[in-house]
DNA sequence: CCTATGACTAATC
DNA sequence: AGATTAGCCATAG
């Protein structure tokens, strides 16, 4: 697995987050561990601001629902837009939070 | 090989 | 809830 594959697959997953939802980078590194076999957030937090442009990036947000800097604004708008539970500024991640291979929306029970 | 860095995360204060 | 600290880990020089 080249650096390079491995930025296609973050891309590719980061494209398969539905609208509304959110996934955490460690979330996407997580389920990207098996695929690749490394796994860490900073890794895929470095990666989408490099390669992120093309992809949904703003449904990428930290643990904590903070989006990245310098596209506070800009991230904010979008999510708003897609109809992401925002929390004031941040995203409402007890709600946004998805996973890949969860079905249709992958929420469970609420 | 060692050091520095970063769109991270979790624990404390 | 915001700020700080320490841990983590791959990439780049």
């Amino acid at each position: 697995m080249t650096p390079q594959e491995y930025v296609e697959e973050v891309l590719q997953l980061v494209e398969s987050i539905p609208e509304g939802r959110v996934m955490s980078y460690g979330a996407v590194a997580d389920a990207l561990a098996e695929a690749s076999g490394r796994n860490s957030a900073r890794q895929v937090g470095t990666i989408m601001a490099r390669h992120g442009g093309g992809v949904p990036w703003h449904r990428v947000v930290t643990s904590s629902g903070r989006m990245p800097p310098g596209h506070e604004q800009e991230a904010r708008q979008r999510l708003l837009s897609e109809g992401v539970p925002l929390k004031g500024d941040h995203v409402d991640m007890a709600r946004a939070r998805w996973l890949p291979g969860g079905g249709t929306d992958g929420r469970p029970g609420l």
